[in-house]
RNA sequence: GUGGGCGUAGUGUAGUGGUUAACACGUCAGGUUGUGGCCCUGAAGAUCGUGGGUUCGAUCCCCACCGUCCACCCCA
């Protein structure tokens, strides 16, 4: 028997409303912002992503779905959104639209990983870039909208956490004050960090280990070493959140001098949503600042800035939070036929539907038997033809919902009576 | 990639080293002649994840693989 890939998911009938419910919201909260769609290839040149994602990322190194093609290219199926969205940017030349160019996305990423509840090989991202205006007014605006989708899906109890990871500039004395401080306790430190301090210090930040987060907490901070620019920047991002809590009664922040990403080209502002009760995967939307990036894919130098949430996190944390969905469309009709009424009953559902209403033909099957469909799929009205209605030129329309009574009607009302 | 738990009909579970693997839900049929939802009866549906091994004999014990879940790693 075959079986799914590893890591990859069929969203069955029974899950879509879940799927609907989530995109409508996202682009419908796009819309508010202004934000436009971009749809990308799956498929990208490699050295897009060992570029723009980082050749020394865990993503490149060891997580892309990377193979030659028939003509010798090596293509990767992309692993995360905004590389691509910048590479479209250069190449179709946006820097000629009014700046920042908002754009969304969603899509499928997929990453080699071992999968777990909450991170698969092939998932869903919706995603929100801004690029071309470097203004604190612009992160203020990334993160309104991740608060802004997260609470119109009905979501709950979830905590926005920011930081500044500086300017590359700044970053390297950070760096450097950063690999001190924890050398000095290198001896107290557990095995995977005291690796983590050698290939990626500011991961020491956000380890698990506890003896290593109390160490952290008092470690030094990278808000401290912005300077000039990128320390009004913060200060100004700082003083829009706070206006925002305002406006958004359930609003809040906290920041964490911990937070990191993994991505490398990501600068200054970053910031992440997760639920209060976050699990191991429970990262809902995460994103930043990316001001180097499009230069280093060749483009003119243009800050941007973005995020990306996964699809199939948040419909785990909506079914979590036992999140109501919104009434799923149900069939106006299931036509049921009596005796040799079935050929007008095809012709009946076939003129509703040219009316565009919905309607099926119950299985041929006894008569009870077809109501029971009929009840099974939830229609609004069993339609019944037999001898008797196909001699008066009628249908007999029984309600399947409510109490309402089974009215008779002629043929040809049938259409305004189900409107 | 590392460590660990789990893997029995579509779904959720029970069960045993030895003839026909159980229950619930779901599906289908029937409970008479043209009316669903409740109820009753019956039926179909499982090579007990796959492949090896131990044994006279394995769904049950062992190993490997695959899948899934948890923790790490990483990240959305």
């Amino acid at each position: 028997m075959f079986k799914k890939p590893r890591g990859t998911q069929d969203i069955l009938p029974s899950d879509q409303a879940y799927w609907n419910y989530v995109r409508r919201t996202a682009r419908a909260v796009a819309a508010d912002f202004g934000y436009e769609r971009i749809d990308t290839p799956i498929i990208e040149s490699t050295h897009l992503f060992q570029r723009g994602v980082g050749d020394e990322t865990d993503i490149v190194q060891k997580e892309m779905y990377t193979f030659e093609d028939l003509g010798g290219d090596s293509l990767t199926l992309r692993p995360e959104g905004t590389a691509a969205v910048c590479r479209a940017y250069i190449e179709s030349g946006m820097q000629n639209l009014p700046q920042p160019v908002r754009q969304f996305y969603l899509a499928p990423m997929f990453r080699y990983e071992r999968p777990q509840a909450g991170r698969l090989r092939q998932h869903n991202q919706f995603g929100a870039e801004a690029i071309g205006d470097g203004s604190a007014s612009v992160d203020a605006e990334l993160i309104e909208l991740g608060f802004a989708y997260i609470s119109r899906l009905g979501i709950s109890d979830f905590t926005l956490r920011i930081n500044s990871i500086a300017d590359p500039a700044e970053r390297v004395t950070y760096l450097g004050e950063l690999r001190n401080y924890f050398s000095k306790y290198e001896s107290d430190l557990p095995g995977v960090d005291r690796a983590r301090l050698e290939r990626a210090p500011l991961r020491v930040l956000d380890s698990k280990e506890r003896a290593t987060q109390r160490l952290a907490d008092e470690a030094p901070r990278s808000v401290d070493h912005l300077e000039g620019e990128s320390r009004d920047h913060w200060e100004q991002l700082l003083g829009l959140l706070d206006g925002l809590k305002q406006i958004y009664p359930s609003f809040d922040y906290v920041v964490d001098h911990r937070l990191v990403r993994g991505l490398d080209y990501y600068n200054r502002t970053v910031f992440e949503f997760e639920p209060k009760d976050a699990g191991g995967q429970g990262t809902m939307l995460a994103g930043g600042r990316y001001d180097p990036l499009i230069e280093i894919l060749g483009g003119q130098p243009t800050p941007g800035i973005g995020f990306g949430s996964g699809i199939e996190r948040i419909i785990l944390e909506l079914k979590e939070q036992e999140i109501p969905l919104p009434e799923r469309e149900s069939l106006d009709a299931v036509i049921v036929s009596v005796g040799d009424a079935r050929s007008a009953a095809a012709r009946l559902a076939s003129e509703l539907r040219s009316k565009r209403i919905s309607a099926i033909l119950a299985p041929n099957r006894s008569f009870k038997a077809q109501m029971r469909y009929a009840n099974q799929v939830q229609a609004a009205n069993a339609l019944i033809l037999g001898e008797r209605e196909l001699e008066s030129g009628t249908v007999a329309v029984k309600p399947m919902q409510g109490d309402d009574p089974q009215v008779e009607i002629s043929l040809e009302s049938v259409e305004s009576h189900l409107k």
